[in-house]
RNA sequence: GUCCCCUUCGUCUAGAGGCCUAGGACUCCAGGUUUUCAUCCUGGCAACAGGGGUUCGACUCCCCUAGGGGACGCCA
């Protein structure tokens, strides 16, 4: 049989590295033993998902030259590839687990399950469905749902005993059932919750083997248990390292750029990128570190695969960026030049900008030094202020910092109001409250606009910039308590 | 708190009981090439978390401890 893995990404935010690094390795496995790689897109969170998003991450798996050979935009033998085009499958699905005695209607409502988790966790147990809705009569589920009284499908979960699975990575690994909740299955709303979902599309979809992050070896059993329900085989499982901040944290956007977006516009190469995420937890057999994808594909192995979480490391990343670039011909390193930033494309958005500020082409590079390229590095004395305290820069920084991490659509209009709001609640003008941002931002008190600059240079780079601002004050880990706390 | 996973230089890692005086790479330092800088080259600093076993022999196997991480949602 062929082998048959996937990436299940989540369009609900900036397509993230970990979704790259997941892809890769799915990638990586099946390719290097003649199978096939599938892209299904888990939208089933219908208030957080969006087609924006969805689209960026395809586009981000291209651009890193990353390719299924199934997926929503290609279809395949095994659609949709889409989780909210198959709501149906899952509906059936969860009504056959009902049927059968494997699952039950729940109507608890979520101020009870909050009240009980608090309850549960104060009492220092694990917090878990506590079995209100296990035993309603088949007469009152048909009565209160006939009345029109929300419910959800949930599964039964043994008492008793241990789940085991085997992890071709980690070995056996047990878990008492005491642990495993007994989880949501279909949402009052009527779609699927990841864990049923992922099930039922990973069977019926012939997936064989599932590379992914150590985040899910605790739900397992719960897939285990479902494939046992359901009579189907569980594919062999490998859960792969979680890529981590260096505080050893996993991989955030809190703390670093995670966005794909992010290492393109900041001029990465692809197969450096790639190359880059290979060497977190994978080695060569002859540990050469530069390396194109196909070999990688090539000397692919699961028994290379390491088990301590890497910490991601920028300046391995900007070394091996280094030898890629330095790598290319002239011709090429033109051509790669071009399509990073000197091009119709990227300069659109900017052209409004700059158009009315320009006399001779020759003032433009200088206006734009800061979007395309790294702002200067900054200090302390560049955020003095006539009219704001230092508490207040920090504060001012700390606001925006915040809301941008809140931003829902990462646009100039959005990115204003948030900080209008902000300013207000600091009894500030704009105009003031953004003076340090502008220097965190751009290095200048007199740049091109401000929202617009942010919207351009993306979520992460001026996380970063901001995160940098701050830094350059050196904001007490006390005063960044209080902020926290002021800022909710 | 409960459960699960992990543990070699600061970082990424090699290492499948003797090849280990623990190797490579990044960073850093020193020297060389370069009119400068960068590249490039040479060299250097730097680690088996701790304690018990098993064994003739443990970085490698087992146990305990410690440390780190993750999970505990009608998010994925």
């Amino acid at each position: 049989m062929s082998i048959r893995t996937r990436v299940a990404p989540s369009p609900t935010g900036d397509p993230h590295v970990g979704t790259a690094y997941m892809a890769l390795f799915n990638w990586a496995f099946a390719k290097s033993q003649g199978g096939e790689f599938v892209l299904r897109i888990e939208d089933t969170d219908q208030a957080r998902s969006s087609e924006a998003s969805e689209t960026r991450i395809l586009a981000a798996l291209n651009w890193l030259d990353i390719r299924w050979d199934e997926g929503p935009d290609i279809g395949g033998p095994h659609g949709p590839y889409r989780q909210s085009e198959r709501t149906d499958i899952y509906r059936r699905h969860a009504q056959q687990l009902i049927d059968q005695g494997h699952a039950f209607h729940c109507f608890c409502t979520a101020e009870r399950l909050a009240a009980m988790r608090v309850e549960q966790r104060a009492a220092g147990a694990t917090a878990g469905y506590d079995g209100r809705c296990l035993n309603l009569s088949a007469a009152e589920v048909s009565a209160r749902r006939t009345a029109g009284e929300p419910a959800v499908i949930r599964m039964r979960v043994p008492a008793s005993g241990e789940c085991r699975f085997h992890d071709e990575l980690r070995g056996d690994i047990a878990i008492p059932c005491s642990q495993i909740d007994m989880q949501v299955l279909l949402k009052a709303d009527g779609f699927p919750t990841y864990h049923l979902a992922v099930v039922v599309d990973d069977h019926l979809m012939g997936i064989t083997h599932i590379l992914r992050g150590e985040e899910w070896i605790n739900s397992t059993p719960k897939h285990k248990l479902l494939f046992d329900y359901f009579g189907w085989p569980m594919p062999a499982l490998a859960h792969m390292p979680l890529l981590r901040n260096p505080d050893q944290s996993k991989l955030s956007k809190r703390r670093n750029p995670t966005s794909i977006d992010y290492f393109r516009d900041v001029g990465y190469l692809p197969e450096a990128l790639t190359n880059y995420l290979a060497l977190m937890g994978f080695s060569m057999p002859d540990e050469r570190e530069i390396f194109p994808k196909a070999e990688f594909l090539q000397a692919f192995s699961l028994d290379r695969v390491s088990l301590g979480g890497p910490i991601f490391d920028f300046e391995k990343l900007n070394w091996l960026n280094g030898q890629h670039i330095r790598g290319l011909d002239a011709d090429a390193f033109m051509d790669r030049l071009e399509e990073w930033a000197i091009n119709r494309q990227r300069l659109a958005p900017l052209t409004p900008l700059i158009q009315t500020r320009t006399e001779r082409f020759a003032d433009i590079a200088p206006q734009v030094d800061y979007l395309l390229g790294d702002r200067r590095p900054l200090s302390e004395e560049d955020f003095t202020h006539k009219k704001l305290s230092r508490d207040q820069v920090v504060e001012a920084l700390f606001r925006t910092a915040r809301a941008c991490d809140a931003v829902a659509e990462w646009r100039r209009d959005e990115l204003r109001t948030l900080c209008k709001a902000n300013a207000e609640r600091m009894g500030l003008s704009l105009g003031d409250f953004l003076a340090p941002v502008f220097i965190a931002i751009s290095g200048r008190a007199v740049a091109l606009p401000l929202f617009d600059s942010m919207a351009f240079l993306g979520a992460d780079i001026t996380r970063v910039r901001l995160r940098e601002a701050l830094d350059a004050l050196g904001v007490s880990n006390k005063q960044r308590k209080r902020l926290e706390k002021l800022t909710g």
